[in-house]
DNA sequence: GTCTAAGTAAAGCGATCATTCTACTTATTC
DNA sequence: GAATAAGTAGAATGATCGCTTTACTTAGAC
């Protein structure tokens, strides 16, 4: 069962995403959300309410796209990471991560800055976990960076790299398990 | 000698960079500027001109702030490079890449798009250029891009990562100068 | 069959915003 | 010393926007 909330979260999201924080309007995101006004604002307080559940939406959804039932050989799933977050770029990012450009389009919100935070560490942290590098949460959170950052203009050449930057990591790793450089 | 327009135009920049784009109104900008309505209007025939303006100086100062008279010894080179980066974050950027911030707050500018390609290819150009990788723009874009999106929640510790990444990256050119991986 | 919860459609309100316009000042040039 | 160029101050305009409200519909629960 999907509540009429999350369905509308849903929507929010996707023209979000689409369209970026600045130049939607209550009319587009309800046109989007497809509900009449009132509905709308029955389970949504204020504009900056939708922004906050279409964000909570969003990182529970790519959460689970990149790290749901990853395969168990480690080589594998280095690989499945960067395709999934590859795979999807392509279909939900055009314009690149949607908590940056929430942020950027209202700067002063801590509220915002805070589920940014949030999200790329939380993105670190499993990163790091699922490829066996404790400790290494920092540098998998800049690949990543990187990677999304650089996919819009780049495309899947960046996560060519990421995979090649990780994968030196890796080594590296093994090697001498708390320095620094590879 | 400076002009108005110029003179405008740095003051601009700095309010789009503290402040972000979507949060300034024309009235902000006025007085960041110090001149009267009209004055601004005269030199800049609407905000999307007094933004791409902004961005126009920003890129130059950058570039200049990064790359001028860096030292001749390699190693010592890798160094200043992410040290001038990072001392350019500190007292320019504290709300990141305003470049992206521009765009987040008007994403359907194709104007801005290219301001923001342009910028970061330039970079990834130059990085390599000066570090002695041919053919390593792409990487060292993406090591950039990584570097000052996490300097946000990361501070100074993202950018001995990026010179970490950096390091190997020159390792594996030297060793294999056309393969991928470290 | 009536009550209630949840929905649609859309007009109206007050505030804000980018832009233009009017009226006046100052400094330089010929 | 008149003409010109470039500046200040700020009111007026018209459009847009977030949000509220009114009036009406629909579908189960008991």
């Amino acid at each position: 069962m999907t509540t009429t909330k999350e369905r509308i979260a849903a929507r929010l999201e996707q023209a979000f995403s689409e369209n970026g924080f600045a130049e939607l309007g209550i009319a587009d995101l309800r046109a989007a959300a497809d509900v009449s006004l009132r509905t709308l604002y029955k389970h949504f307080p204020s504009r900056d309410a939708m922004v906050v559940e279409a964000l909570e939406h969003r990182h529970r959804r790519y959460l689970a796209h990149v790290f749901d039932n990853l395969p168990e050989d480690g080589a594998a799933r280095l690989e499945a990471i960067f395709a999934r977050i590859g795979s999807w770029m392509e279909s939900n990012s055009p314009a690149g991560c949607i908590f940056q450009n929430a942020l950027a389009a209202q700067p002063h919100r801590e509220e915002l800055n805070a589920l940014l935070v949030r999200h790329k560490e939380e993105m670190g942290r499993l990163l790091a976990e699922s490829l066996g590098l404790p400790g290494r949460e920092a540098e998998m959170r800049q690949i990543h960076e990187g990677a999304i950052q650089s996919w819009i203009f780049q495309g899947e050449e960046a996560f060519a790299i990421a995979r090649s930057l990780t994968a030196s990591l890796l080594r590296s790793h093994r090697a001498a398990p708390s320095s620094g450089g590879a």
